[in-house]
DNA sequence: CTCAACATGTAACTCGTTACATGATTGG
DNA sequence: CCAATCATGTAACGAGTTACATGTTGAG
């Protein structure tokens, strides 16, 4: 009943290929960054922990000088944690907290104008957003042959659908604040 | 450079019409509840506070019997603060956290059929807010007159395009994984 | 009588970020 | 030489939930 999923972000990740930690920061921000993030906070003290409940091995250690790289590989018993995971209920509702539809909720207490404002910064972000989740897809469909495609390209998708789900939501919303 | 949106949650609650706490965490649920929640470790303390920097008043304190309630209304000050908040840039990215996609971008670790169960448990719970949502939109339209119908209706429709673009997604990638 | 809803509050806890410390390597 | 990136880690903080304590009121 952890709440923390640090460890298997890494198991899962550590599933693709060994890494070191910061292979692993970097690659979160790279595949599952528009739905996930962790900090060095949190992925440092998860690495040594998973080590010592030996559901990874640190394979490398380099010095090269005095600079420390640490490669690690997911065990047997890492891949029998993460299937067990992969395969449990997701549990309690964890409501995402959104501040701009709250500020939205009380518009009218501002200006419309501050409104419209807030909405045109989402548009912007949400636009961006989509740009570089189209040109990721773009990227990924020269990658059929991986066993991970078909669920990168996904989960991928769902921010696709998202974004423009949310710019088509941005664009009435405005107009319907300049108008009303 | 405050991170907690409490006290603002408060504040913009109390221009509808002054509440207790209690009133407050229901109406967090009845109407933001999509987007936004508040536990009673946050809101008692933040109530006490706001107090306390003068942005809210205790109006009453009812006591029938033992039974207290305490009603609360907001002042200029609070007013002020309210307005100042709304019209300041949201800062930082957060990250929506999204425990379903991180498993179903580790769905090769799994089988076809533990992945498409997470999905179509996603999708029954997407309907059924869908579903909901409707509802409300409907209970909306019959109080036009509110100043705050027009947000109040944006921000709504947020959530029913979301879960519209969501249920889709699921519908799909149900599928997609059936026959890949 | 009992259960659910009303009503307020607090202590302990976990989660997660921020900001820092430390140092190496590489390209302009 | 300097900035960026590589690379690992920790301490302190703040956000947020959970679980509890306490008691009332009204419906069945």
């Amino acid at each position: 009943m952890t709440k923390q999923k640090t460890k298997f972000v890494i198991l899962g990740l550590l599933t693709i290929e060994p890494m070191s930690g910061y292979d692993i920061k970097k690659m979160i921000g790279e595949t599952i960054g528009h739905f996930w993030s962790e900090s060095n906070g949190q992925l440092y003290p998860a690495l040594i922990q998973l080590v010592n409940d030996r559901l990874i091995v640190l394979e490398e250690k380099q010095k090269k000088g005095k600079k420390e790289s640490h490669l690690y590989a997911i065990t047997d018993l890492g891949r029998e944690a993460l299937e067990t995971w992969l395969g449990e209920d997701i549990e309690g509702k964890n409501i995402q907290r959104d501040e701009e539809l709250l500020k939205l909720f009380f518009g009218k207490n501002a200006s419309p104008s501050t409104t419209v404002q807030l909405l045109q910064k989402r548009e912007k972000r949400v636009k961006e957003k989509l740009d570089q989740f189209l040109l990721i897809q773009k990227e990924l469909a020269t990658l059929t042959t991986s066993p991970h495609h078909l669920y990168w390209s996904l989960s991928l998708k769902n921010g696709i659908y998202r974004a423009q789900a949310e710019l088509r939501w941005c664009q009435e919303s405005i107009q319907a604040i300049k108008k009303g």
